[in-house]
DNA sequence: CCGCAGAATGTTAACGCTAACATCTCAGGA
DNA sequence: TCCTGAGATGTTAGCGTTAACATTCTGCGG
């Protein structure tokens, strides 16, 4: 079986039909199961199929059905730990639906490097497009976005001009917050995320009013990268702060890179100072010590924004952003020890 | 500008020549540079083109020239920092050369799913795929792969039967283990990846071959599943052992769990225990202690891949198995303290 | 002032498929 | 016997683009 057309070119409907000794309509009408077409005639159809290794054409089909099968993803730097699950969530679940996904990473990001990559998912006629880039400048790059193209975001702030799927970061560094003060400490100290990130300014907010609602100081706030390295660079800057005995890092790199910088500082955690970080990244329970912290579900974070696309790409106009609710998971970087 | 048609529906070529007063052929020269166009008449075109906000229909270009400007990877477990960083390596190169690049991930290695996954890229008509599933399955499923698809895998085997680009994992693991011997160790045991991973079995072998070169014994081998979970089960039943000072971790995340494990046991590491890993994720420097591991350049291993596979579909027939030279990055686990 | 090369443009026919409508066949009731 | 209608199939016309060839303009040498 699996013999090619002579030429070894893809057959086609027609070759198909031909061989069949029916019109390529029929062929066409066996494939997808619209209309009535007689068993006999099927079976004879299937063979022919077979025999030719026939395989439909999927662009002919997008060119005449005005459909790609396809949805495009923006993603910026897809090598961190939550931009590349929550990209797999969004493939797997747009593959369960029938759709292909195309990616296409930015380096860095700026209102034009994502205008240029939504035009070069437009050119490649996805039907929907995701921007994972939780950034300051993607909002406003999203605000030129074409009107005619559904369009989502994953991790945008609430002033986003596009709908939102994203983690209640606010709340979960509430918790991670309030975790830290009803151990009882004085205050918190934070060692947040890039400026420019809206997840690492929702996590900075978080921490700060609830530090306020608790009617504690709020120390001066150290920024790092995301980096372990910056991580650990904002621990050798911090230990040895009067009153700095509990913190808040922004993400598990980083808190890594601050364990690092107390052991090396001879600081014991959590004896001398308690840390807790964001994402729960699988490593995050063998750091030394295991790291308290606050998961993220980024794969239900992507099922969630394919859905809300699909409904989109359906004709829907719903406006609404859809909030994941985090997790503390308590470890002995916060523990008695 | 960017005016649209009135019906909201997308100019096409015929749309722009009507308002340019010229045929679609002139404007479709204009486009794509082929063939002379006076000045003025480019103008008018140009004028055209930007008051319709036109864009040509890629798929329309793609159902004529047979070309789509697309290429295929199927990748297994995304979210892991090595195959992450190879599609990004992939992803780069071919955005470069102006192909968009579909991803569809499998979520468990094997003939049938693989061989599933190269079928709806070819349905997508992809004008390339790369493997990126470095599997002793995989291997096999490629075997039954389209002779007509230009196809490479990344970290086959030297048995692969596709073109391959990988990190020579054999010399990583000859590095390591010939490392931790000139620091004086008897021996140097070994916690490996899957069986069924190629990485591993290589990384294993190298291990394997350098002790029995240099006339050392060779420890029974434990096995995890690259995760530091696995690493740390391996550490708990491997500690204490009589004669274990000296460990090369197949990857990072499992060096992690180990050295979790002898940190619990209160083995010192590296003044009781040396450890080494694989991988170098940019963690492993802030790892307790410091991680000695041996690096891979995932990006260039991206980069090349696209290469090849450029040079495949543009009819090359080269069968090479290219290899990239990782590095060893000396740290504390194996230094003195 | 003609003719002719080359530049500039136009016309036609695919590419492989689906939508829409047209035709054919046959059973069953009038 | 003929008509009707539904089931089964066929025919035609695009979708938006490029390839290939045809035609129309220029300007310039003879």
């Amino acid at each position: 079986m699996a013999r090619e057309t002579a030429e070894g070119k893809q057959a086609s409907l027609t070759d198909v039909a031909a061989l069949a000794g029916v019109s390529h309509m029929t062929v066409s009408r066996v494939i997808n199961g619209t209309g009535p077409v007689r068993a006999e005639t099927r079976v004879r159809v299937n063979t022919a199929i077979e025999q030719l290794d026939y395989r439909p054409n999927s662009v002919a089909r997008a060119l005449v059905t005005g459909r790609s099968g396809t949805l495009g993803v923006v993603a910026l730097e897809v090598n961190l730990y939550g931009p590349a699950s929550t990209l797999s969530g969004i493939e797997h679940a747009a593959r369960e639906a029938g759709y292909a996904t195309t990616i296409t990473s930015i380096s860095r990001p700026g209102r034009s490097s994502i205008a240029d990559a939504v035009e070069r998912l437009r050119r490649q006629a996805v039907e929907g497009i995701v921007v994972i880039a939780p950034h300051v400048t993607a909002g406003r790059a999203l605000e030129a976005a074409p009107g005619d193209m559904p369009l989502v975001a994953v991790g945008g702030g609430e002033e986003a001009p596009v709908p939102v799927i994203s983690v209640d970061q606010y709340d979960g560094a509430r918790r991670a917050t309030e975790h830290l003060l009803g151990l009882g400490h004085k205050t918190v100290w934070h060692v947040a995320g890039p400026e420019d990130w809206l997840e690492g300014l929702d996590r900075e907010r978080g921490w700060r009013e609830t530090l306020e609602r608790h009617g504690a100081r709020v120390p001066p706030v150290i920024r790092g990268d995301w980096s372990a390295r910056s991580g650990y660079a904002a621990g050798r800057s911090l230990v040895g702060e009067k009153g700095l005995d509990a913190v808040f890092v922004a993400n598990d790199q980083m808190a890594l890179g601050f364990l690092r910088a107390c052991t090396e500082a001879g600081v014991n955690v959590p004896g001398e100072m308690r840390v807790v970080g964001f994402d729960d990244v699988p490593e995050a329970a063998y750091y030394t010590p295991p790291l308290t912290t606050v998961r993220q579900d980024f794969v239900e974070v992507g099922r969630r924004t394919f859905d809300l696309l699909r409904r989109r790409m359906n004709g829907g106009e719903e406006r609404a952003r859809d909030l994941v609710v985090p997790e503390l998971i308590v470890r002995e970087s916060t523990g008695i020890s």
